[in-house]
DNA sequence: GCGACAG
DNA sequence: ATCTTGTCGC
């Protein structure tokens, strides 16, 4: 059958109800090892200032070879605002869309946001993780929550991200010189292995390969460049 | 009350 | 996130 999903509507939450959301879907929450990973997923979205079109897109790669094999684009309409700790909101039902037109889903996606490096252990990877039954895991570019430490100045140096005691996270130094990123568990998967899982997307950047494709994608997207629904990658492009 | 605050 | 030129460092 085609799509069972009821189209979601978060536009009109409060945050009142969007808080107790949040706590609701933390309950499903599952955190187990993933075997067999032989490709992984990159999403973001993009968007125009004061628009409520979002560009969404999610990249697929072999893992770990971080071979680009498919794409697919999507816009959404929502006029959900950003706010800190519920980006979800914001993002998710954009996401599901793009997501479904993806013929073979990926074994895992790295979301552009926290998976439970978050308040309320929902931040975007999780909140995804859950409405698509998904493995994901979160990589954000700055920190919302958490007691930040600082990695050494070496490739691939961690540090743990706690709260209360417990590890929710890591920082990892993606570059040398460079701000480090953010790691979480989003979903159907463990803390450290989200952890080995990205450290082996990181090439020559800052941002780890299947976001930063994924980046690169919804901002051709958005300025016309691609167009919307799935591709798929024949020759081995080396664009981006 | 004050400061912090993914994208 | 987006809007933007030059500029500092490796």
């Amino acid at each position: 059958m085609a799509s069972t999903c009821t189209k979601i509507m978060y536009d009109h939450y409060s945050f009142e109800e969007a808080t107790a959301y949040q706590t609701e879907l933390a309950k499903q929450l599952k955190f187990q090892q993933l075997q067999n990973i032989d490709t992984i997923a990159g999403a973001d979205i993009s968007f125009n200032k004061n628009s409520d079109t979002m560009y969404a897109g999610i990249v697929i790669l072999t893992y770990p070879d971080m071979v680009l094999r498919s794409f697919s684009l999507a816009t959404y309409e929502t006029s959900f605002p950003y706010k800190p700790g519920f980006l979800g909101f914001k993002e998710v039902p954009a996401l599901l869309k793009v997501w479904e037109l993806i013929k073979n889903k990926p074994d895992v996606v790295v979301l552009d946001g926290n998976g439970i490096l978050h308040p309320r252990r929902m931040g975007v990877a999780s909140h995804f993780g859950i409405l698509a039954n998904q493995a994901t895991i979160g990589c954000a570019k700055s920190l919302l929550y958490g007691e930040n430490h600082v990695p050494e100045n070496k490739k691939l140096s961690t540090t743990e991200i706690i709260s209360h005691g417990e590890t929710l996270g890591f920082a990892l130094r993606t570059k040398i010189k460079c701000a480090t990123v953010y790691v979480s568990a989003g979903h159907l998967i463990t803390a450290d292995q989200s952890l080995e899982i990205v450290k082996n997307c990181v090439g020559n950047y800052r941002i780890p390969e299947p976001t930063r494709m994924a980046h690169n994608i919804v901002n051709d997207f958005r300025t016309g460049k691609l167009k919307a629904g799935f591709h798929e990658v024949s020759a081995p492009l080396t664009l981006f």
